[in-house]
DNA sequence: AACTTAATGATATTGAATATCATTATTCGA
DNA sequence: TCGAATAATGATATTCAATATCATTAAGTT
């Protein structure tokens, strides 16, 4: 069993939560699928593997994936929260095309530092951040 | 008349929109109300003064003063989008405590310009951009 | 295998935000 | 100043994401 896998059973079994057919599915498909995924169009894939499965099961598990620190919710301001997967990698913020929507991830030691100081600077000890840069890429620059 | 009121009047006649009685008075609440406003919040203060306005009044009224850049669209997550008065002041960034929802406003030149050259690394034209910091106040940190 | 407890799926519900539309008000030209 | 053209309003319905409810089913435990 991977590892990010291994991590999502043994977080429900730690909370007494049962490993369920459909988590694994909807795991797995989340594993696999592309990145900022929003859960309806998770759902749509899941559907294709098991018909019978329920919306509601698929928002459920895409929280528990939050809460265990394997995805992390993304929000570009559209409206619906995307879930990428967050094991194992560091973190990153987001660059995003206005135009063609494309997003990059991103990440600067600098900004994370300075970030730390500004928030000391108010008495605050920060837990998190998200930070978003919106702007036109190299391709949609030229078009009109 | 006010600086800002006299934007937001230009700005409804060079658009060729109307300067209505509703218009003016969501305009002065929303001046007066303390920062981060959310729509539900204004219609309250604003049905105070005029009972017979309606909701979506508010909630269009808000949308000019954001396109006209008298007002600013801010996320804090929680679901609802929040407005605060932008005209005459400068672009800052929120620092925001997880335990009390008290946010403070702050601004860092060096973060702004690291943005800068983190989009341009990628070959991003930066056009905004969104940061909230996350974190607990020097009040909240203490108690359990 | 029986039992305890959580999970599921169908459905209803919430809550923010937007759309529709008949009526009213504003603007601007004559 | 008056009226025609057009935008705005308010009431209501609607959308859409997300959550709540609840009877039934399935995991995990002893």
């Amino acid at each position: 069993m991977q590892a990010a896998r291994e991590q999502f059973f043994n977080y429900l079994a730690r909370k007494k939560l049962k490993f369920t057919s459909q988590r694994a599915l909807i795991f797995d498909v989340f594993w696999t699928a592309e990145n900022h995924v929003s859960p309806e169009e998770l759902y749509g894939q899941v559907k294709e593997k098991d018909p019978s499965i329920g919306q509601a099961t698929v928002y459920r598990t895409l929280k528990l994936l939050s809460d265990s620190t394997i995805a992390r919710e993304v929000d570009f301001g559209d409206g619906v929260t995307r879930y990428e997967p967050h094991f194992g990698t560091s973190h990153h913020d987001h660059l995003i095309c206005t135009r063609c929507g494309k997003s990059v991830e991103v990440i600067d030691e600098k900004i994370e530092k300075l970030q730390e100081n500004l928030a000391a600077e108010h008495g605050f000890t920060l837990s998190g951040h998200s930070m978003y840069l919106y702007g036109e890429c190299r391709h949609c620059k030229g078009k009109e």
